[in-house]
Formats: C-alpha cells, structure tokens, sequence
DNA sequence: CCACAGGACGGCT
DNA sequence: AGCCGTCCTGTG
C-alpha cells in the first residue's frame, strides 16, 4: 500500500465515472478497482490523500501519479478556459478536481473504434468479453479481473472472434487495427510526437475511426487537449446554449472559443451537465 | 414484437 | 461538397 498526498483538488468520484473509462468496479468502502494496462489497482481517497494498493508494487506511484495526471497544472488550464464565456465559467468552477485520465493507447484506440454508435453498458460489455478471451487473468482484491490483451495477444483472433465478442458490425475494424499494429503498418509511439491535425489525420485513415473517435484517442490517450470529440449530446448542447448547429460550426466555435483546452472544456461541460442536478 | 440510441461509411445527388 | 440509409446490440 502506497499513500499519495495531494496537493490540488482531486475528484476521483467524477474522474472515475465520467466516462473516460469502462473498466472499473467501485467497491462497497468507496475505493475502486480500477485495471491498467498491465496491473489492477485499487484506489481510496479519504481526506486529501490517496490509498493505492495494486498486484504489482513496481514503480506503483510513477504509475498512479501519470494516469490520475496529478503532475499536470490544472491552475493553468482552468485560466485558460474560464475567461471565454459564464457557461464555461461555471462548468469548469463545478468540476475542479476532474482530472483527464492518461490511458494506454492500444486499448484506447480499440476502445473508441467499439464506441462508435454504441452505448456505454455495451462498450464495457464488449472489452471485458475481448478481455476474459484475449487478456491475462489476475488475482487481486478477493476477484479475478482480466487484462486487456496487447496487440501481439491479438496476433491470430479472427473476424468471428470479435464478434462474438458482442462488437457487432466493428469487428473487421478491430481486426484490421491489430492486424496493422502487428506488420508495424501503424506505430502507437508516433502519435505522441505529431501535431494534433497530422494525427487526427493519420489515425482516420483506419476504418472504424472518423473525428469523433480520432478525438477522443488524442485526448484519452496522447494527451491532446486541443480537440473537440463532437457527440449527440455535444450537438444538443451546442444548439440550446449557443444556437450552433452543424459539426464543422461546433469544431470551429470550439477552437476559438476554448483553444488549446477545448477537450477539457468539453468534459467539463459534459461533467457539469451530467451532475448539475444532483 | 417493435422503436430507438449511438458514429462511421458508402452510395447517392 | 452534403445528405441519408445501413451497420449491431441492448434496452424500454
């Protein structure tokens, strides 16, 4: 067990389970259990301080410290977006703590390719099937959780697999990534080093992933905070609050409007709107 | 049983 | 270039 003290507001309930993950499993103290790229962890917060046990001890706060981004000056970012306008003022006022949480690309990537047109029950239903298949399976906290499998596990999963995996129609899509992961067609490492555009580019290259997803890869994954994942339920806000209508419209209003934060400005609009009323 | 929700794609203007 | 039917699964 590792204690992390925090010294900057730090909300793991909304960073948690506002959406930027699927596989996590809160446990009756408050804590969660929360699996990695190659690890479980269970995370408590209690006071202004974090608990963090975990399978595997190695490196376990460099790790902790860089998926919760606990380093990153969110002062700064929340300067940069409330000055724009009272709606974001105030979204961003409501979701100080929320932190963008720093996730493994490769699952990310295959992740928001079983977003697409798919609901967020389904989404975690599809990758814990692919991982119960495909992953590594690991004893922590009294359950079994599975690893989401690396590319190279994926090297021979066919078509059929996937789908059975309850993917539906992404299946090929899926498939196709691997398969190009695999032959070194794609390079996970080279999207860290590209400007925003040249990767939103590079990543819609593959089929399965158009702007929506490319965003959210960029942003989940290679910390590119300055896109704007575009959903119905962006649309929907951008109509009633600002009357913009039309992705392009809402990209563009986005950029000038948010700048280089827009996708945190988003999550906190999306946060803000989502429990607001609570 | 049917209607619907949710992005990408491809075929159509 | 923009519009719209289709793709699959789970839920109401």
């Amino acid at each position: 067990m590792i204690r992390i003290k925090l010294n900057s507001p730090f909300d793991l309930d909304n960073t948690v389970t506002c959406g930027q993950i699927f596989r996590f499993f809160k446990k009756e103290d408050g804590s969660y259990d929360i699996i990695l790229k190659d690890r479980i962890i269970n995370v408590l917060k209690k006071e202004e301080e974090l608990f963090v046990t975990s399978n595997i001890d190695k490196d376990l706060e460099t790790v902790v410290r860089d998926y919760f981004d606990l380093d990153n000056n969110y002062e700064d970012i929340y300067n940069e977006i409330i000055s724009k306008d009272d709606k974001i003022d105030e979204a961003a006022k409501f979701s100080a703590g929320l932190k963008m949480i720093h996730q493994d690309p490769f699952e990310t990537i295959i992740e928001y390719i079983i977003s697409a047109n798919n609901g967020v029950p389904q989404i975690a239903n599809s990758l814990n099937n692919i991982a119960e298949k495909f992953g590594k399976r690991v004893a922590f906290n009294g359950n079994y959780y599975y690893l989401f499998p690396r590319y190279k596990d994926l090297k021979e999963v066919s078509v059929e697999e996937y789908r059975n995996c309850k993917v539906g129609f992404r299946d090929k899509y899926i498939k196709g990534m691997v398969d190009k992961l695999n032959k070194e067609e794609i390079k996970l490492e080279e999207f860290y080093e590209m400007s925003t555009k040249e990767s939103l580019n590079k990543l819609m290259e593959n089929a399965g992933i158009g702007p929506k997803v490319a965003s959210c890869i960029l942003l989940f994954a290679y910390k590119k905070y300055d896109v704007f994942p575009v959903d119905t339920w962006v649309k929907k806000v951008m109509k009633q609050n600002y009357q913009i209508e039309g992705e392009e419209k809402i990209r563009k209003f986005a950029k000038e409007t948010y700048g280089k934060y827009s996708g945190i400005a988003i999550q906190y609009l999306f946060n803000y709107g989502r429990n607001k009323e609570k």
